[in-house]
DNA sequence: GTCAATGCAAACTTTTTGCAACTCC
DNA sequence: GGAGTTGCAAAAAGTTTGCATTGAC
């Protein structure tokens, strides 16, 4: 049923090329992001999934350490919508755009394609309204990609 | 050499026209917010400028509850770019986007204009790698849009 | 055995909330 | 005068950090 996307393997072979180890929380902590790729985990909502999952305890400070890290290694992005938390998702999902509510913070995702069509046909295809195109691309700036 | 945008009247008047009050507090983060109107804001620096624009003491709470008026009134947007703090900027500001640097946070502002056009030149015009196109578009959805 | 990673606890930052006092209309 | 606002204090939420211990390789 998971499909596309890095398997926990490929988290853990990211790991492994970088001679960082792999334990049993950073197992399950890859296991919970491969299966979930397509959603947008919280911090917390990667804990509780990779506490339940493993069965052993987790501190959720080392699930922010263990974002930390993937992150660094570039396998996956941490960034922040509207309001609330942060949240989480695989490097290698398919490029995808997100509708995110300034009320209640919900979110819809937009599929890929061409983002200029979608944004002048948003407030008739999704009924929301943009209120200014606010859009914000997340990535690497220079100065950070030369400091690697 | 405050030009385009709300002036502080404009905000001001907002809020009367909802029969809502208008205090020294609310007129000195108007007046903050109408100056800055192309900033990136957070609730610190309005509050800081606030305070030592008018010269009384302002809560930060007051700031969060302004802002949070203001943003239901439809005047501003308050949306979080990347990590760090959330930042609110005038609704009636140009259209435009952000670049946002996963790592360092660092903000660029892109003109408007093709937006399908400015992603796929990113890369080389501002030296920005787009690791995964992660756009957010801030509105208001149907839900919440009926429920005013 | 060594060095990375963890757990725990504490600190920190940003934001929210309860409530009595205050003040704008 | 009365509803909307404020300040203050406390709490909540999300995240980060220090340090001794544990565990992967």
């Amino acid at each position: 049923m998971e499909t596309s996307g890095a398997g926990a393997e490929e988290l853990v072979a990211g790991l492994r090329s970088e001679h960082l180890r792999v334990t049993a929380a950073r197992r399950a902590i890859c296991a919970v992001l491969a299966e979930a790729h397509q959603e947008h985990l919280t911090a917390v909502a990667i804990h509780e999934r990779a506490v339940a999952r493993a069965g052993i305890s987790i501190d959720p400070s080392t699930v922010y350490r263990t974002i930390e890290v993937l992150q660094r290694l570039g396998l996956l992005h941490h960034v922040h919508l509207g309001l609330g938390p942060g949240i989480v998702h695989l490097a290698d999902d398919a490029d995808h755009h997100h509708l995110v509510c300034e009320r209640c913070g919900r979110t819809e995702d937009l599929p890929p394609g061409d983002v200029r069509a979608a944004l002048a046909e948003l407030a008739e295809r999704y009924r929301f309204a943009p209120d200014s195109l606010h859009v914000s691309v997340i990535g690497v700036c220079a100065a950070c990609a030369a400091a690697r």
